[in-house]
DNA sequence: TTGTATGCGTTATCAG
DNA sequence: CTGATAACGCATACAA
């Protein structure tokens, strides 16, 4: 500590106001005279006050805290849902306290505990790691986005509508086969509902379908395997039909759109392809990727202001907690690009 | 506010000890008898304490916070050192407040004010907006990681034997030409010595080379099309030749790749693509890209050692602060993927 | 419009 | 080994 703060009782001294003055020249300003308010504010920076916010939290109460817990920032879903979190800064001045997890409850319960005792207002969960009923017990304002929450308030993608588009792009574009692949997603998992969807819109429809759920593996090269075999499994299986390919996200869409390259040079009329969540890679692709679009900004403005809301019922003197806890999905849309026809 | 929090006079008054035993407790819990040690135990569970971290921190000056302030996270490079330093908590358990900005100098500095009020102990820059001339006045601990420091220290890539290490593969692989690729670099940003690596490399083995520094865009097509200028340019100028090409960063030479690809149907052997930065991109391509990877761990970490070490002397009664700003370079690492031979 | 007194939850100093 | 008491920097009733 070079040189000790200035603090109010050093304006004031400086001044010969009261602490009380300078606190209000801060939050009530129109309750001192101009004349005193331009002392103080001279007084301000002759002497270099910097203000100290912690005092102030520990003062009323009010952190101004956020906790964020993300699984990881290596998925472009994460590190983009992030950005849009922080940039809400600018409407509500809320500051953010983030902290990576997806190495078990135990370290994630740890975090927790040590946000609260930074006395966060409130908390955005994107991991999966603890359950919805685990983080009510908090008693804190918790919003879940894209996992389960069937005991605290969430945003996610409305999943079976992104799925029902993609599907029925590949339908309308008169697919002989169409074709789902994804990893086994647990049925608690809101993005459960894309599996739903596809498999509900063929049957509805009447076209042939095949669900692939075999995608499994931690690093790109297994599952590039993966998606390897699953590719030589369709070429053998329907050779001379044209293939409506639906992928879970954009990542696998291009690795399947790489492997029809290398074969084939280029894009088949046989094949139409979709991915999820209009990542970079599904521009940045050898050809454009069609892909159901994640509004991300949408869904972390609507994540804040479900969160403002209930941080600002705990602010009152007699706070009523959520009965229920609110769900909100957010359509997503179709991006139509160089995969489908 | 649900409950008021259990504070050190509860569980005083509740054990019939001083708010100054409890406080040792936690601090210095040998000086305490074990008997009375199991005392205060009990009570913490029964009357269900949580610590505030904020009071300790007004008592004690040690805010365990740093300062993260980041362009964007769009870019793989910042999502992922973001990760790195944020994963540095279960070393040092310092806290990070996360600030994203790339609009201007006066939010910047509004931003490093908040921070400031909040008693960071330390701050990471890794935005380019504010000269290290203005960082270095605001008297506390600051690492730079990959920009312009002169009167901070940092953390930057060994820029220059990264280029080296590409240029050289180039020439080894008896390229008639070599073309390095990037935008118009200000000298003073470190990532300028790849080109000067680039230039002085092919001067010194006397081989024939092109430097367009002619990129420029702010979206991914306006990119795109300036590379596909290039594209056209190389191919009429240089079309019998074995061409090196040295690209700035992994997303351009995934692009060059994939126009050389739409044209030939392949990578010809006419051409070697090299990128920068080890990006996701660079392995999800239509095939592997050739690239200089950053380590991006290692400058994490270094940065916290650094960071760390000079917090810690900020601590101590008479701090000395540092007489001349330190910079380290972390060498990069060549990674030979399937566009060199 | 301004001041007094007290509290926020913890640590630090000094005494015993 | 334990306790009183005064910080830490600011906010807020309540008075004036």
């Amino acid at each position: 500590m070079a040189k000790k703060q200035v603090t109010f009782a050093d304006i004031a001294e400086y001044t010969h106001f009261s602490k009380t003055t300078i606190s209000r020249y801060f939050n009530h300003p129109d309750s001192l005279t101009l004349e005193n308010q331009e002392k103080i504010s001279q007084a301000l920076d002759t002497l270099g006050y910097k203000k100290n916010k912690l005092a102030k939290v520990l003062a009323n109460g009010k952190s101004e805290f956020i906790g964020i817990i993300v699984p990881n920032l290596y998925l472009h879903y994460y590190s983009e849902m992030l950005t849009q979190l922080l940039s809400s800064y600018s409407n509500y001045h809320y500051k953010f306290l983030v902290f990576s997890s997806e190495h078990g409850a135990e370290e994630e319960q740890q975090y927790i505990e040590e946000l609260l005792s930074y006395q966060i207002e409130g908390l955005i969960v994107l991991s999966h790691t603890l359950s919805s009923q685990k983080l009510a017990s908090y008693q804190i304002p918790v919003i879940a986005i894209e996992r389960e929450a069937e005991y605290i308030s969430s945003i996610t993608t409305d999943n079976y509508m992104g799925s029902l588009q993609a599907t029925s792009l590949l339908i309308r574009d008169k697919c002989d086969i169409l074709i789902h692949i994804n990893v086994n997603v647990e049925k608690t998992v809101p993005a459960y509902d894309r599996i739903r969807a596809f498999e509900e819109t063929c049957k509805e429809y009447q076209v042939p379908y095949d669900i692939d759920l075999s995608v499994s593996g931690n690093s790109y090269q297994e599952i590039l395997n993966v998606i390897r075999r699953i590719f030589t499994r369709i070429e053998e299986k329907y050779p001379n039909q044209k293939k409506g390919i639906f992928l879970a996200n954009d990542t696998y869409a291009n690795m399947f759109l790489n492997l029809i390259f290398q074969k084939y040079g280029k894009l088949p009329p046989t094949y139409e392809i979709i991915g999820f969540d209009n990542s970079p890679i599904a521009s940045e692709s050898i050809l454009p990727i069609t892909t159901v679009g994640q509004q991300i900004d949408v869904i972390a403005q609507t994540a804040m202001e479900l969160l403002v809301q209930q941080m600002e019922e705990q602010k009152k003197r007699a706070p009523k907690p959520l009965e229920k806890p609110i769900h909100k999905q957010i359509t997503p849309v179709l991006i139509r690009r160089n995969t489908t026809s």
